[in-house]
DNA sequence: GCCGTTTTCGGCCCGACTGTTTTCAGTCG
């Protein structure tokens, strides 16, 4: 068993533990214990097999053997014996905001509910309002909640789709029957959510190759087997679809399946208007194929320059490839360094020196150190000794390191009024600050926009984090007019934060445009709590590259001392 | 369930907010 999959069977024990009513401290354990194995660089085999799982913090006797029941065994019966106790049902509706371990029981012992639906009708029938703790506005609320749930029901982040999709394509890539195989669909797309997997593979023996693909070990099970086409669940929930084409037909077969719909309607009806026909079969003038060896060349024949596949979205890519204006949108290679990342001092995982070699290992010239500030208690924010200390360790590994430099950054607290969380003259300290909103989400629009407002237009704060506040599949973003936000940052000078984590992806891509166009940079932060975190940035460069973002409009592409020029205004 | 020590068990992050309640429990970040 990986890491990760360790990684979640802990979570859901701490889950299932609160579910139970047992002390919540235990249940804390089990969280640190996993929150230990992601912050650890070392592999879990390695850990188990030399008898060193013990030596992390938070992992005692107990939690030792369990682990490596799991990880030797990949199964754990004191998991498996939790999770019987309660319907399968319940964690979807624990996933209700709002809604805890103690309310999702009282609802569970008091009225039998155990399904997301059997809720919601619950609530329909005002059966909630009666429970002790409930009433009319929990009812309301856990009814909006069940609305969010149902909206994002069935889609997957960027990273999960990702890894799945990448896993199914090692397992196909060496078959013998496979001459070409891709990712297709959202995930070539880039998008930050995905519904499934979209494999394209070019063959002339259909055959082998999807009996070999519906029996996968991730396959849990074959919604549809076919020569061109199978489909299937894999045991994360996500659907994967393979189609098979013979491999002439396989770029017109990539273009078509990588989408967007809306891309694929006005590439055909330019294939018309062009005397042409267009399927996912091929491209035709008078039933005549007209052959292409790669998807640049059907671009070409229809007299458009290559679209990349992030930029498919029907969003004027076609128009803007007729004029010859795709931009060369930004790359992984062209990133010079990072901003923002978390260390142990607050709510990350991994010390400076940790964070950096892993940058350094990605090839990063700079870190940019951004704990929390004092309000975010949650988070372990630091105070004004602990800034200093940082301060002063970062001097000295600046001393040490070579390849790397860490810059002295903060993300600091937007409090309720738009001020923010440390003074002026302690903010004048850092390198950079970085401002965001981590509490009162629910403030109506107006006061939204006028405390961010306020807050980007403190001399001291040179990027905007995380702009909307959303968690995709998971919270709406907060009321606010981006747009009034945009203009201020603008005047002030300051850059925009596109946060790569996979729950965020924030700035939206949709919104990127409007940023460039006022004129703002765009920052590719990782936001990393972990050094394998770092490498979310890569989701980072899909979105950008979404909204269109070449080199120059991405912040940390610059040099360290162009950026420093940038920080000191 | 872990940890540190008070070496055998008590404390474990905590404040704001919400909706319930009439002084507080649960949830969240």
């Amino acid at each position: 068993m990986e890491k990760r999959d360790v990684v979640g069977v802990l979570e859901e024990i701490a889950l299932l533990l609160e579910l139970k009513g047992e002390n919540p401290f235990k249940a804390r354990a089990y969280v640190n214990a996993a929150r230990a194995l992601e912050g650890t660089p070392e592999e879990i085999g390695d850990l188990v097999a030399s008898g060193r799982l013990g030596e992390l913090p938070g992992i005692g006797e107990a939690l030792r053997e369990k682990i490596a029941t799991l990880v030797t065994a990949g199964r754990l019966p004191y998991h498996e014996d939790l999770r019987s106790r309660f319907p399968p049902g319940i964690f979807e509706i624990l996933r209700i905001p709002g809604l805890g371990p103690r309310k999702v029981r009282v609802i569970w012992e008091s009225l039998g509910v155990s399904t997301l639906g059997e809720l919601e009708y619950a609530c329909h029938e005002n059966r909630l309002v009666e429970l002790p703790g409930f009433g009319l506005r929990s009812q309301e609320k856990v009814l909006r909640g069940i609305e969010l749930l149902k909206k994002h029901r069935g889609r997957f982040l960027c990273d999960v789709a990702r890894r799945e999709g990448e896993a199914l394509l090692k397992a196909l890539q060496g078959h013998p029957a496979v001459i070409r195989i891709a990712l297709a669909g959202s995930i070539r797309r880039c998008s930050e959510t995905s519904k499934d997997v979209d494999l394209v593979a070019g063959s002339g023996e259909p055959g082998p190759l999807m009996a070999a693909f519906v029996s996968l070990p991730g396959v849990e099970e074959v919604l549809a087997r076919g020569e061109t086409r199978s489909s299937v669940r894999l045991l994360s929930g996500l659907g994967a679809d393979l189609r098979v084409v013979s491999d002439a037909e396989f770029p017109y077969a990539l273009h078509y399946f990588t989408g967007s719909k809306e891309h694929n309607v006005a590439m055909r009806a330019r294939a018309l208007r062009r005397g042409m026909k267009m399927n996912e079969y091929g491209l035709f003038r008078g039933g005549e194929p007209v052959p292409c060896s790669d998807e640049a060349e059907i671009f070409s024949r229809l007299g458009l320059a290559y679209v990349p596949p992030e930029l498919r979205e029907g969003r004027g890519e076609i128009e803007a490839a007729e004029r010859g204006e795709i931009p060369r949108l930004v790359e992984w290679e062209d990133l010079k360094g990072v901003l923002h990342v978390h260390t142990s001092a607050s709510d990350g995982s991994a010390t400076l020196e940790e964070m950096a070699e892993a940058a350094r290992g990605l090839g990063m010239t700079y870190l940019g150190i951004c704990d929390h500030s004092k309000a975010a208690r949650y988070a372990g924010g630091l105070n004004e000794e602990q800034v200093e200390e940082q301060e002063r360790a970062i001097d000295r590994l600046n001393r040490s390191l070579e390849g790397i430099t860490l810059l002295k950054g903060i993300e600091v607290d937007i409090l309720a009024d738009g001020t923010l969380d440390f003074s002026d003259e302690v903010l004048a300290r850092f390198d950079f600050v970085v401002a965001s909103v981590h509490s009162r989400f629910n403030l109506p629009e107006a006061e939204m926009t006028r405390r961010i407002v306020r807050a980007v237009s403190n001399r001291n704060v040179r990027i905007l984090g995380h702009p909307t506040g959303r968690l995709l599949l998971a919270r709406e973003p907060y009321p606010v007019d981006l747009k009034a936000v945009l203009r201020s940052a603008a005047e002030h000078e300051i850059c925009v934060e596109l946060n790569a984590h996979p729950h965020r992806l924030d700035v939206d891509w949709r919104m990127i445009p409007e940023v460039k166009a006022a004129g703002l940079k765009v920052s590719i932060n990782p936001d990393a709590h972990h050094p394998e975190g770092l490498a979310d940035m890569r989701y980072g460069v899909g979105i950008a590259r979404k909204g269109w973002l070449t080199r120059e409009d991405v912040l940390n592409t610059l040099d360290l001392p162009d950026l420093m020029k940038f920080f000191r205004g």
